[in-house]
DNA sequence: CATGGTTTGTTGAACATTCATTCAATATGA
DNA sequence: TCATATTGAATGAATGTTCAACAAACCATG
C-alpha cells in the first residue's frame, strides 16, 4: 500500500464541507471508495452552488469549480446534471432523514421527550444551517413541476408525519388534551417548515434561537402538561 | 369617438385570466390603458408558467406563448426577463397586501376577530389557490441569491408581521394569557407560511379546508378564551 | 367626414450567449 | 500493460435580446 497519495491530493482539493470519514474510508479502501468520495464531494459542490447561486443558476461549470475539478467530470460520475440534482436531493433527504430518527432513538421511550428532541433535532446547527435551508428552498421551489423532486422534497415525509400524530395522540392520551391529533400535528409540523423558511430568508430578526423559541412557545401552548411554561413573559419584549 | 375597434381586437387576444374591468378600463381611456392591459396579460401568463414549469423553466417564449402574442413582446413591456419577473413578484405582493388589509378592515375593531380574519383571508380560494402558491415558492427558491427578490418575497413581510404582534399582544392583554407575544406571533405566521408549503406541494391529504381546521386549532390552543375549542375530537380521525 | 402623416404597438427572424453534453487525448493507479 | 479516472476543447441546443419591417390607432389638416 503506497502512503495514500490519492489521500493527499484529494485533501488539497477537498473543499471545507467534506467530512474526514469520508477521506478515510478511502484511504481504506482506494480507488473504489475513491468513486463515492467523488460524487460526495461534487453533491457538497451542488449544495454550495443552489446556496450561493440558486437553483435556476446553478450550473454544471459552477459545480466542478466549486469542487476543483474539471468541466466533463460531474458527466462521468454522475450520467446527467438532473441526475446529479437528483443524488443531491437523496442525499440531504437521507441526512435529514436520519438525523431525526437519531435524535428519536436518544430520546428515550418517553413520548414528551421524544418530541421535544424532534423539534430541536429541527434546528440543530448539522441541519438548519443557511447553506442547507437554501438548497432545500431551491429544490421546493421546483418541486412541484418535477414528480422526481416531489416524493424526496418533503424533508417531513409521510413517516415523519405519521411519528408526530403518534406521539401527539400519545401525549394526548397522558393528560387528556382535547385537540385532534392530526391537526396538531399538521400545525406543528408545518410551523417548523415555515419557520426554516423564515431562517433561510434570513430577513427579519429570526435566528435560530428564536426559532426554536417559537417552536417550544407552541409546544407549551398544546401541550401544558408536558411543558409548562416556563413564564416566559419575563423575557424581555423589545 | 369610433366604436371601440381596439377593445374587439383586445378580446379576441385576451385568454380568460384577464379581468374584464381592466378591459373596461381600455374601453374609457383607449390606447394608454392597453399598454397596462397588456402589462397585465403578461403578468398572468408569468404565474401560469412559473406554476406549471417552476421558476428555472419559465422562458419569455413560454410566456409570450401562454399569453398568445409574439415572441418579442415581453422585451417590448418589459425591458428584460428580470424585470418581468419583479413585475409579477411585486404585482403577487400588492395582490397578497391589499387582500389581508381589506380582509383586516372589514373585521371591524374587535381584536379576536381580526385575527381569525386575518388566519382565513391566507386561505381564501383567490389567494391560496395551487397556481398563486406555486408561483410564490418558485420565487422563494430563487430569492435568497436574489436582493430585488428578497425584499419582496416575504409575503407576510414586517408590516403583517407587526400586525400579528401587535393582535398577540392584545389578546393576552385581554384575557392575561402567559406567553410571549412576539415568539407566539412567529411561530402562528410560521405555521401559516409552512401550511401554503403543503398545500402546494399538494402531496399527502392537506387542503384549504384541513389546513385552515389546523391553523385554528393553533388559534385555539393558543387563545382559548376567545376561540374556544368546539370539541373538535368529535371529527372523525382516520 | 376623408386623407395622409405620425406615433405606438406588434411581429418574427437574426444574433449572441450561455450551458449541458460528448469525446478523444492524457494521466494515474493496479 | 491495462483499466479507470480526468481533462478541456468542440458541439449543438436552448434561450434572452435586438431590430427592421409591418399594422393599427391617433391626429392633424382640408
Amino acid at each position: 500500500m503506497s502512503p495514500r497519495p490519492a489521500v493527499l491530493k484529494m485533501d488539497t482539493l477537498m473543499k471545507s464541507a467534506l467530512p474526514k470519514e469520508a477521506a478515510q474510508d478511502n484511504e481504506k479502501r482506494g480507488r473504489k471508495a475513491s468513486k463515492e468520495v467523488r460524487r460526495l464531494q461534487l453533491i457538497e459542490a451542488t449544495i454550495d452552488s443552489l446556496a450561493k447561486r440558486g437553483y435556476s443558476e446553478t450550473t454544471m461549470a459552477d459545480v466542478a469549480d466549486g469542487a476543483g475539478l474539471s468541466r466533463g467530470i460531474v458527466n462521468f460520475h454522475f450520467e446527467s446534471k438532473e441526475k446529479l440534482l437528483v443524488a443531491t436531493l437523496q442525499h440531504m433527504y437521507d441526512e435529514y432523514s436520519a438525523h431525526w430518527r437519531a435524535a428519536l432513538l436518544k430520546a428515550g421511550d418517553d413520548p414528551a421527550r421524544q418530541l421535544r428532541a424532534l423539534v430541536a433535532a429541527d434546528f440543530d446547527r448539522s441541519i438548519s444551517n443557511k447553506r442547507k435551508l437554501a438548497a432545500w428552498c431551491a429544490f421546493w421551489g421546483e418541486a412541484k413541476s418535477r414528480p422526481t423532486y416531489q416524493a424526496l422534497c418533503g424533508a417531513r415525509d409521510a413517516a415523519y408525519q405519521n411519528v408526530f400524530i403518534d406521539l401527539c395522540r400519545k401525549l394526548k392520551e397522558e393528560a387528556g388534551y382535547d385537540f385532534d391529533p392530526q391537526g396538531t400535528a399538521l400545525a406543528l409540523s408545518a410551523m417548523l417548515e415555515g419557520l426554516w423558511l423564515r431562517l433561510m430568508m434570513g430577513t427579519e430578526d429570526v435566528t435560530r434561537e428564536s426559532a426554536l423559541q417559537a417552536a417550544f412557545e407552541f409546544l407549551s401552548l398544546a401541550f401544558p402538561k408536558h411543558y409548562p411554561g416556563q413564564t416566559r413573559s419575563e423575557r424581555n419584549v423589545g
